[in-house]
DNA sequence: AATGAATGAGACTTCATTCAT
DNA sequence: AATGAATGAAGTCTCATTCAT
């Protein structure tokens, strides 16, 4: 009966950052209305409330990190001059020591195996796709661009999985004289 | 009351089988006791009956999905005598019409997701990713293995989540003739 | 943020009326704060602001319904010249092509059955059989009228309860000729 | 942890009938999972082991209901001679003292509106309707039958609904001269 | 050896009602 | 005066797992 915490503005948008890192931390398979909720701290009703289903949660999630993801990378591209050589600053996106790329990556892995059963999840995964493709292509050509993205990509999938030889939680650092090689090779 | 299916050898075997069915099919997200009971055609206390738990039932189906999806790569990759251009088998494994590299590697996927919670899966995903290593290995350098690997995966990884114009069920065949030059690309 | 929608007398009014509709529509098990705000346009905030509870929508709904119900029969039966025969009037009345009448029998029994549960209700449905027989005790003996609403009522009831050969919605038109044979044998 | 009450046979029957006391007592609106499995003396959860869904319990109670009380129903008729007088024995049933008539039609109203909206419903009432005809088919020509059924039920609706002048529960008795007089007439 | 029954935790969701603004 | 936000109780249902037979 006691009405605690009455009048909060942007709750909405907090719970959306909660079920974010719950994602980050427990995936999809532990993103539940209770464990989202218990992460912003609001109680269980206000789910429900503030959004049609638990599906809406997650696709406004991932669209946010979509879009903090897509602008990092795009932010990075941008700072590179015109007609300057981008691979170093590819490597040091992708290689980052805060390892903020895997978890995107990590991240964007939930969501695809999201969006391989639902569709509703589907234009999430087109648009941030596209939008790295797009900042690569400021650099590189266009033809050149999307193979470049999934090398990109597919390096980083295996760093994220790997392991150490103690089998602790994956993610290990990328070299990054192996991937400024592996870059420059695919941009011929 | 009648004793029906008594005798039944291998039905573990088949458990383990309906169990990949059901993660290929609706992910490991529904692939429950129940489902896979359903999908094996036996009753339910036969799951726990012949495993500890479900996270058993996963791993042996995992386990037994990457045995046949590396052993089909090496096959692939034995095919091409020693100091022939593997490009050729690369492409065509990957861009295999019937699917079913993408179906595998959506099977990884899910795989993927799941070791990076769970730390008993992840022994798997280590050598699946070291087999198909190994068996790029035969024909190309040490060093470039693992990159190819990673292009291989990337590509693959974006076209099984690309959907076409109409928003339908994710899985775009890859265009042989970009596979081919991407691939020579990180070769060198 | 802009105030749409302030001045609005007889909104109490109207949400009355959507109760009904949806009383009539969906039921009582589906009438809702929600969804009698949404079918009269209204904010939820204004369910409680204007009714104590949900329970007094309902019976100022019903209660409305019953008025009105009754006056259409009050007026069916005072349009026959004293002394004339009101058989020809209850069979039109009954039979109406329309279905009104089946309507309002079908809002009469979600009554009912609320009625038998919730004391509060009691007194609308007292009050809604009496008029009934009153209007016919205009032209037939007191002692045969309540024989003959309870014919009537059963009549319909079992009409409205009907469902054609294909098994859809429920009610049948009633056949004149079997509700005029009916009618005048209970009349004697 | 602890496994009290294992083994129990019949548990779905007894669980039926709870849901049938429960709707009784207190209304298809008050017929919850939980108040069921509370009467039956059950776990929650066992009420969807043993049952698709909560409706597939109703359905399956009123199924029962309507058996048991048609069954009575053709006793009673069954029980009066060939070519014999069925008037006394209609009377006996409608006016029955212990009111397990009116409560039948109690039921029956909660299955009317329920079947109103939701077809599944519906074959249950249907088979009720033709059951009660068919034994007073058996005294009375066909195309009285109908009518008389309605009679009946129109009469005993109004009892069951009437409610003394104190406004308690519902249901008075019903004179046992009136509804002679009532049917008597009906049959001409 | 094998399984159908059983169960408690917890999943998503709806809703009547309260209240700060 | 009016309302959008808030919330706790309760609704239906799923499920991994246990266990008597």
């Amino acid at each position: 009966m006691t009405a605690v915490r009455r009048v909060d503005p942007d709750r909405k948008d907090r719970i959306v950052d909660a079920a974010l890192d719950v994602i980050a931390e427990h995936g999809v398979a532990g993103a539940t209305h209770r464990t989202i909720a218990a992460a912003a701290d609001v109680p269980l009703g206000s789910m429900t409330y503030h959004f049609e289903n638990l599906d809406e949660v997650l696709r406004l999630a991932f669209e946010r990190h979509a879009a903090q993801s897509a602008a990092r990378f795009e932010a990075a591209m941008a700072a590179v001059p015109e007609g300057h050589d981008p691979v170093e600053a590819i490597v040091a996106l992708v290689c980052d020591e805060a390892g903020s790329y895997q978890r995107d990556l990590l991240v964007a892995l939930e969501l695809y195996v999201l969006a391989a059963r639902k569709p509703s999840f589907r234009a999430v995964t087109q648009q941030w796709m596209a939008a790295s493709r797009a900042a690569l292509g400021r650099h590189v050509d266009a033809d050149v661009a999307p193979d470049l993205d999934a090398l990109v990509e597919g390096l980083v999938l295996h760093a994220v999985l790997s392991t150490g030889p103690d089998g602790g939680p994956p993610g290990v650092p990328l070299d990054p004289d192996r991937v400024r090689r592996a870059v420059r090779r695919q941009l011929g």
